[in-house]
DNA sequence: TTATATGCTAAACCTGACTTTAGGTCAAGC
DNA sequence: GCTTGACCTAAAGTCAGGTTTAGCATATAA
């Protein structure tokens, strides 16, 4: 069992945000002792994990704390929880397709000014038609234009 | 030439996100005609295109405000701007990795819950370990646990 | 000529996700 | 017995990125 103070180190996540999901009861009635200090467990641990990855998978904390109350409501959410997934899936996949996409717009960006600074002005390359540019390039820059 | 309307629906971003843009002083200097009316050309369009990469590239509109005023600057600015790019590579380098490691998460969810769904019940599969999964959903549990 | 659509501004408001503040409890060490 | 450090709460504040409101101008069609 570990204190806030412990969690906020191991999380690398400040106490006051530690306080701020549990008040959003992210942490399904998460253990007290007499005096009404907050004791962590494996079950919170894994509670933070599941938290980090959802968010960075585009969810909300309303839409993650309705998923831990399903959770908490046993087996006859089962199929609500895995539609659930099954939504994220889809949506990480879209935001996969969008940030390859800006990987290659910047990576186009990066030819553009590594050109420009060679030659001391933008004057160039900034007319530089597609057909124009290296075979790489030019497929960097007509999947983002 | 196009009005404000005709690039909100060409974007599919309302008029008052192109007003709070243009506010913000992310559109160097938007012609407009003598009744005070914004005329959006090639140039604005072209902006637009970089303020939504740069935006899902995980940029500010500050930041991206100062890269504009760069532009603006003329050739003097070039470094900066690569720099600027260069950093940018690395860090949606970094997202992509992320986000491929939320994805594997995902997926294990995926069969964690299609598992539990077949079973009607989550009590086998939650004290699965590691060894006994399938090679591929291992694979998965192991990059994200 | 009046109604409708589209545009303008400044300023107030909103939302999500925190963070800070103010004031209090409690256990351990000096 | 008092100070220190770690914890507690409720409530207010913050910040980015918009959105809404209120009041007004202009242009075109009926």
């Amino acid at each position: 069992m570990y204190s806030i103070g412990e969690i906020s180190a191991m999380f690398n996540m400040p106490i006051s945000t530690l306080r701020y999901y549990d008040k959003k009861g992210l942490f399904l009635n998460i253990e007290r002792n007499s005096s009404g200090i907050r004791r962590f467990g494996q079950k919170e641990i894994e509670t933070l994990n599941v938290i980090e990855c959802l968010k960075k998978a585009g969810m909300s904390l309303d839409d993650i704390k309705l998923f831990m109350d399903w959770c908490q409501q046993g087996d006859k959410t089962l199929a609500q929880r895995k539609e659930m997934f099954y939504q994220r899936k889809k949506e990480v996949e879209v935001q996969l397709q969008e940030l390859q996409k800006v990987a290659d717009f910047i990576n186009y960006k990066c030819w553009y000014y590594d050109t420009a600074c060679n030659e001391k002005t933008e004057n160039r390359v900034k007319n530089i038609k597609a057909n124009d540019m290296p075979d790489n390039i030019r497929i960097l820059y007509e999947n983002t234009h």
